[in-house]
DNA sequence: ATCTATTCATAAGA
DNA sequence: TTCTTATGAATAGAT
């Protein structure tokens, strides 16, 4: 229908295709319109151009359109977006719901909100308290002692290497002594002077170092 | 378009209605495709015949045209089910994240799941569980003493009605001794020996009557 | 936009 | 239902 055949493919031409877009488009709005009126049918139609611009045409009124739609489909389908946001709802309020008594629990514990309650409840509060109180004290002291155990380890190895420092002092303060006596025994006295107050400054440094002790409270 | 020009009005004969109804569906969906194919368009119909069935024609699919159709005019609409859906989730995803945090702060405010826990965290639970439990302990404080107050205005309203009832007694005591006077001086010995026999009597009975003494511990 | 030659859709009949 | 076909409608390309 036309002055040419034309194949049905895409219209390269862009100026083309958007003419045959609009003419076609008013056509096929026209005939959707007929067809509702002739069939009493109710038609909705939807288009998105290929510049991503929504046209759209219903008979009657589009949004009610498509709530009957998803309706008639909501047997075959499982999810459409109605069902969907109803879902999500009933979810978010029980959710809500159970945030709302938990908190409530939450502030009863941290002896909020008592006013309304019973002696008993308050006992049963004060019970879970104790316990809770109890448990964490008992995690503490779990932790302390892990730490104290940690620090003895420590200490026994700062000792040891206190014990090994040592031994290698005395080594060197015998073989400074046996070198003094070479140098004494073979050199003039200033020599000899100078060096026995150089070792015993070192002497006296040594006497003052001693191994840490570690203790804890 | 056929053997005869028609005007655009209902069909009123149903055979004919439907015959037209069912030409035409056919004639729109192929245009809608050529319409789709030719200018690059996304199309979707959605017919409901007079009879209620669905027809539906996508180009592509209809659940993807809905979704762009509503995203193209969530901004118009204040409400549509695909955006109605997504807030839901949202609230509920949040609801489900603050519910999880409560909930791992009441395990652990009640001795559970408390190996993560520093030092610090442990102190701060410690602390929040002595307040608790100071809170409670008021509370449980204020409703004794509330109970003890109304006990001792119930005891002090019995001291009251035990007093005027003494009184009545110590007053029907003298109305008694009285009479007996009179008795004893206007009549015979046996009726005099019988009246005095019931005063004594009624007499002891009245000795052991004392004031309750009510205390509380 | 408007025009028109041409193709297409379809009403009515078989 | 399906096929046929005469006819009016839709529209491609030109203006």
């Amino acid at each position: 229908m036309g002055r040419g055949k034309i194949s049905i493919e895409r219209i390269d031409n862009v100026t083309s295709r958007q003419v045959t877009f609009t003419k076609r488009r008013k056509g096929l709005f026209k005939k959707a319109k007929e067809l509702s009126i002739l069939c009493d049918a109710e038609v909705g139609i939807i288009i998105f151009s290929s510049s991503g611009k929504v046209y759209e045409f219903a008979s009657h009124c589009m949004q009610s359109l498509l709530q009957r739609y998803y309706k008639a489909n909501e047997e075959n389908q499982v999810l459409n977006p109605t069902s969907e946001a109803q879902l999500w709802k009933v979810e978010a309020e029980s959710l809500r719901q159970q945030l709302e008594d938990l908190r409530m629990n939450s502030r009863q514990l941290l002896g909020e909100d008592l006013s309304e309650l019973t002696i008993e409840h308050l006992e049963t509060l004060e019970n879970q308290l104790e316990m809770g109180t109890k448990a964490i004290r008992t995690r503490k002291k779990e932790i302390f002692k892990a730490k104290i155990q940690d620090l003895n380890k420590t200490e026994i190895l700062v000792h040891q290497e206190n014990m090994e420092l040592h031994k290698k002092i005395n080594l060197m303060r015998q073989e400074m002594s046996e070198l003094q006596k070479k140098v004494s025994a073979g050199s003039g006295k200033d020599d000899q002077e100078g060096a026995e107050g150089g070792a015993s400054s070192s002497k006296s440094a040594y006497d003052s170092y001693d191994p840490i002790e570690l203790k804890l409270s």
